[in-house]
DNA sequence: CATGAATGAGTTTTCATTCAT
DNA sequence: CATGAATGAAAACTCATTCAT
């Protein structure tokens, strides 16, 4: 009350507010989905009050779209790159792209906007359209271009690429949404090993797809 | 008005009421997610008034539960039975698990539940624990199973069972989560083609299990 | 607490409901302005709780428009009729209309919209415009009326019936205006009594228009 | 940077802001009302920050109190000057004081402080007294003064003064609340001309006041 | 003096839940 | 059993006010 030496209530950092603002409300948007999400919540999770966010943030809306916008960029260039120039086989290349999937977004925070994006995209069609476009039509060329170096190359069978993509996405995206969903149970049958995961869904894909010629002499 | 014999114009099973609660409720739920869900709207699509609502589920949490609890859990049993008494190849048997999935499970109203479960999951951890025991744990159990089946008869090769199951389940719920989320966004590209998509999915997963030997005869 | 004779929280009276919601809120918003009257003191005013507001009104700003529609019809009519109608002198028909509307409207709770409407015409042009055709138009037209009676029977001189007809206003006009603004001050001085104040303006007016001939003979 | 010398590129006198502040407060309280008004806009289109508002202003009522104070008092004494002064003829003195109200009052952004004590006066009711007795008061005091020269030296029936005042007040006062009110919304009929409204009421009032006599000759 | 980031009390609005009829 | 009027806790959002810089 009296205290002498009262702690500011506050320290001037405006550069980096927007930022700790979205890492809390990305946290707390995946673990409760956007509704029940309390922005009263995700302004005492960044260390400041209500109010402060709203001068960052319009309303609940905009910080929405601020998350998703915020943690989609920055990865897929890479990938792209990879795929565009790897030198190996396309096996190879495969695994590459598997691993460095799961190091730089699988099991990482940004994991969290896939979950966030399946949960909401109906109620937010014109994010679900921005993230598509920028993550899912990229992340499925990227793939769909792999999948033809391996047929042009003579690695792989002669399969239908489109679809082929889709069904080789679907085991690495569920891996984040379940990190995300019943993964927090914690339950002991439950929890998925990662690396083995990977390491089945690897070698399943490759006998999926590669010529009977080239599975022998690899494995 | 105080005609004593007036006849109700119509008689409805009191039994029936709790039923189009649930549906009502279930396609709701599907469709907003659970907050985005007014119990008013529920009553409302339903055909009866919101107090009516609570005569049957003690609050909307119950309901909840209780939408997914009757949905989900009679279609189990039947797929448990087609696997253990399948008389076929194991090859066959998946074809035939696939494809019941789809038109029963996949293609239905139920898939929204899936999703349900998905991104609300955190918010209802005993849901979601009853979910995981109830279905996800015996739907992997019989899974599992044909895997074993396949590998006991010397039809697939000698595979991680417990990973092969998780990745062999992805792209069918990645099916269910993507009619229920970019699928409603309906853009050309976006569109899957679900009877492609089970038709790769099946050859991809048969050459990714089958042993050799036993692919070149089928194609 | 454990009482057995709780009071019920609330009686039915649907119908009821809307006209004492709108009355309370005229009471609030005349003396207080729109913005200074919170939604929760209207409820409590008309003796139910905030959520029972929004049953009949959809927000703050419908009450409002509400309040003004409903307060502002029917007292024209009556007005109009009897200028239409008049038998006697102009003068004596002046006499009757601002003794009429004193009794009906300037002494009335229904002043207070007057009040209310110059207040916030600025931030409800839309109301403003509706309040000017059914109340200002009309009520201008009726004393523009009268006026044309008295120039076109001789009584009155020949005057800007348009300009006359604003002015004539002005006094009735500023005596229910003073009602809710400074005369709640209730400072001896600035009391007004609106008997003398009416007789004056009476006096004062018609030997503003009338003809120097008659107005020998009655006074 | 930290140049020694740098020198400011604009200097300005520091008694001139409480000024600019005043003059923003008095142009969007009157545009919108006391509690639509947001500091931060007046302090945005004072051009300075909202913390140096509060330099000046302990808060939003003291700003409120002496936009009020500041604007009102300095035009109330010439016109006391002028009456106690003047040489002609009362009816001369009278469109003298109607005229120069018009242009230094009625005709100002000035009048917007009467829309702005009508609406708020409730609000505030010891901005209400104050306005009261240094405006009002002396304002009527002004006028009684006038009446009771043209009854002192005959040029005057001999009328009910007190209320005489309010009446003669009242279309002076009428014609600037429309300007804040209805006649914002610019429709073609609501729009009046104060020119000859002025003429009109100027006319109308002596007819009102002078003696018989006193008419013929000037009309 | 001036700034503007930060605060938090206060208001509108929503909606799950209750309960007299 | 069924109804729907009423409730009030909870959440989004605003803005006057403070205060470290």
């Amino acid at each position: 009350m009296n205290c002498p030496f009262k702690k500011p209530r506050w320290t001037r950092r405006k550069e980096a507010r927007p930022q700790e603002l979205l890492a809390a409300a990305l946290d707390l948007f995946v673990e409760r989905g956007y509704a029940a999400t309390r922005l009263d919540d995700v302004a005492a999770q960044a260390g400041v009050s209500k109010g402060t966010l709203y001068l960052y943030f319009a309303n609940k809306e905009e910080l929405f779209k601020a998350v998703v916008r915020e943690n989609v960029v920055p990865v897929l260039g890479e990938a792209e790159e990879i795929v565009g120039s790897f030198q190996g086989s396309t096996a190879e290349l495969f695994r590459e792209i598997a691993h460095g999937w799961w190091d730089r977004i699988g099991n990482t925070k940004l994991s969290g906007i896939t979950k966030l994006m399946v949960a909401e995209a109906n109620n937010f069609p014109e994010v679900a359209r921005f993230y598509h476009e920028e993550v899912i039509h990229r992340g499925n060329a990227m793939i769909a271009h792999m999948l033809e170096r391996g047929i042009e190359r003579g690695e792989f069978r002669s399969i239908d690429v489109k679809q082929a993509m889709n069904i080789l996405c679907a085991p690495m995206i569920m891996l984040m949404l379940w990190k995300h969903s019943f993964g927090a149970l914690g339950h002991g049958e439950a929890a998925m090993s990662p690396d083995k995961y990977l390491d089945s869904f690897i070698d399943l894909f490759l006998h999926g797809v590669l010529k009977p010629a080239a599975l022998t002499p690899s494995r």
